[in-house]
RNA sequence: GCCCCGAUAGUUCAGUGGAUAGAACGACCGCCUCCUAAGCGGUAGACACAGGUUCGAUUCCUGUUCGGGGCGCCA
């Protein structure tokens, strides 16, 4: 909702010139300039007037009613003070209407969503720089569910190649490989392929065998892939990510529909077979720029097939799926990469998936390195986070059963992790500090969840009734109590920003600072023992409606607000 | 060498073509007979550099520097 809506039909009355894209409310730099700044920029240009003669005109010329108390002119902005019992007590009442559904505008009605995010290579637990995909693509997924999507998550599981081809011999050596164990497998593997010829050969050709379709090599990639993949949602689900359909790789190995692609690059004269009997697009020739990565190999030159080819009949896949939106959330790395493919399925015409890209998790002292141990992984952040806001919360919550005072630490691990990831803009680097991660204080998730508690603390010791019904004067006096409210109807416009950007950082940022609001409110204005009883009244009701919105911006992020702390 | 992304306080992050660029951590000073101190108040501290467009640029454009990613038989 747009609490300012009913202030735009009397400027479009005074200035019939003016549509209502052009009027924009702002938050004043300081509360006692008014309630609500309307910049004369747009306007002005419009009309071909200067901002500050706009400003002072409308002033005069504008009627409001009585929803504003007061017009000033301040240069180019028009600061309105409004009656902030009226507009509040509709927010609140709007916010405890809607309840969960508070802030969604319902604009996927209907439609379908198919988002593939996560799809980490099987061969190791999964770290929190590969974790920033699932966290991402998983929380875009609640989004889009919040907005009445029908989404169907994919992940697409990478079982076949040639790593996992040695990882699968390696395997074979070794007696009942477990998931802990496969992380070393995979490099000793790699190393051993990298001095051995033979042994790099014997992968290749067991590839080559699980691609033609030998049953037993598709049975062991199946097994070595199975166990990984089982270990790596284990861990996922840890932090609240899930999946609705695998999609094996090794599906897509001889599909038919390849020939209608090929057929239309070779039209275009894209592809050949090189000096090297490799099957490869030539990409210039249907609009790649020259230079970069100007070739696509799909074959080699023993017949087995490249990524590149199989994510096409993946792609092809999922556009039969029909869905409104198609999204896939990717590393920077795989840029260029999915451009190419996209250049390719367009040139055979197809569509491409929408891409999203998110950058590298760094650690303080450079980039993470699994050789150089250089790594956090997820699972023994969410380990050291746990134990130590189980201390927390042993202290806090005494009369707790263990069980319940686990539940509750587990959810602050998670907070911590999600919040600090995902409120970083997804194309910048994050900086993942431990120390930083783990203190809990400040700007974190967990900051978000206390906030939670401590408004769950109060609705408990409230001993009236918890009434839906809200008065239509909402006593809200102080710049406390409106800088609260305002902070809440903001809610659904971060929302639509958030789905047309495809980004939840914004809601990360603005969940803190809703709880940054309601801290200061907290502070200034006691709840239960206010000084009418119909202010406690107003008051427990706008701690229930920050409660609300607090808990469905925290939703859309995968992280809960435990009830205690 | 070429292409893509980024650069804001000591540090980690917000933000905006226009009103005094916001937090947090760290530093320093305060606050628990008061709805949870995982908290609050105060002090000090920033738009990489150089041009350009504009009435006005930290924001848009170009170049430089630095950081991240990428550039045909890895996925």
């Amino acid at each position: 909702m747009n609490p300012y809506e009913s202030l735009i039909a009397p400027i479009l009355a005074a200035y019939p010139q003016l549509d209502a894209a052009d009027i924009v409310f702002n938050t004043p730099p300081n509360p006692s300039l008014g309630d609500v700044a309307i910049p004369m920029f747009l306007p002005a240009r419009k009309l071909k007037t200067a901002p500050p003669h706009l400003a002072a005109e409308g002033v005069e010329k504008i009627d409001f009613g009585p929803a504003v108390l007061e017009a000033n002119a301040m240069g180019p902005y028009l600061n309105l003070k409004l009656d902030r019992a009226q507009i509040s007590g509709k927010i609140v009442a709007a916010v405890l209407g809607e309840k969960v559904g508070f802030g969604s505008q319902q604009s996927g009605q209907g439609k379908r969503a198919v988002i593939e995010h996560t799809s980490i290579n099987p061969n190791a637990s999964p770290h929190v720089g590969r974790a920033r995909c699932a966290m991402i693509g998983d929380s875009i997924t609640r989004l889009f569910r919040f907005e009445g999507y029908d989404v169907d998550v994919h992940y697409y599981v990478n079982d076949m190649g040639r790593q996992i081809g040695l990882l699968v011999l390696i395997a074979d050596e070794l007696e009942d490989l477990t998931f802990d164990q496969i992380l070393d497998a995979y490099v000793q593997a790699n190393e051993r392929a990298k001095a051995d010829e033979a042994f790099a050969q014997a992968g290749y050709e067991l590839l080559l065998q699980m691609e033609e379709g030998n049953p037993e090599a598709q049975e062991k990639f199946r097994a070595v892939t199975d166990l990984c993949l089982k270990g790596q949602l284990a861990v996922l689900a840890r932090i609240g990510a899930s999946y609705d359909t695998f999609d094996h790789e090794s599906k897509y190995v001889n599909d038919p529909r390849f020939e209608q692609i090929l057929d239309a690059l070779d039209k275009k004269d894209a592809v050949f077979i090189d000096e090297d009997k490799r099957l490869v697009i030539d990409l210039s020739k249907i609009g790649h720029k020259p230079e970069e990565g100007r070739y696509f190999v799909l074959r080699r030159a023993n017949g087995s097939s490249m990524y590149g080819f199989r994510d096409l009949a993946y792609a092809l896949d999922k556009n039969d799926l029909g869905a409104d939106i198609n999204l896939m959330v990717l590393g920077e790395d795989h840029k260029l990469y999915a451009q190419q493919q996209a250049l390719i399925l367009n040139a055979a015409g197809h569509p491409a998936p929408e891409a999203l890209y998110y950058a590298y998790i760094l650690l303080k002292d450079g980039k993470m390195s699994t050789r150089q141990g250089k790594v956090v992984l997820l699972s023994d952040f969410l380990d050291q986070a746990a134990t130590l806001a189980a201390e927390r919360v042993a202290e806090q919550c005494k009369d707790l059963s263990a069980d319940e005072q686990q539940t509750i630490a587990n959810q602050v691990a998670v907070a911590a992790i999600r919040f600090a990831v995902l409120r970083v803009n997804p194309n910048k680097n994050v900086t993942f500090d431990m120390d930083a991660a783990l203190s809990f204080q400040g700007d974190t998730g967990p900051y978000i969840q206390y906030c939670c508690a401590r408004i769950n603390s109060i609705l408990r010791k409230y001993e009236g009734e918890l009434s839906q019904s809200v008065s239509d004067e909402y006593p809200a006096t102080s710049d406390a109590e409106w800088m609260l409210i305002s902070k809440i109807a903001d809610f659904s416009g971060i929302i639509s920003s958030a789905i047309a950007q495809r980004t939840c950082a914004s809601i990360a940022v603005y969940a803190l600072e809703l709880a940054h609001a309601f801290t200061t409110f907290y502070h200034d204005c006691p709840v239960l023992t206010a000084d009418t009883p119909a202010l406690v009244q107003a008051r427990v009701q706008l701690c229930q409606a920050t409660l609300q919105t607090l808990t469905n911006a925290l939703n859309l992020l995968g992280i809960e607000a435990p009830e205690r702390m």
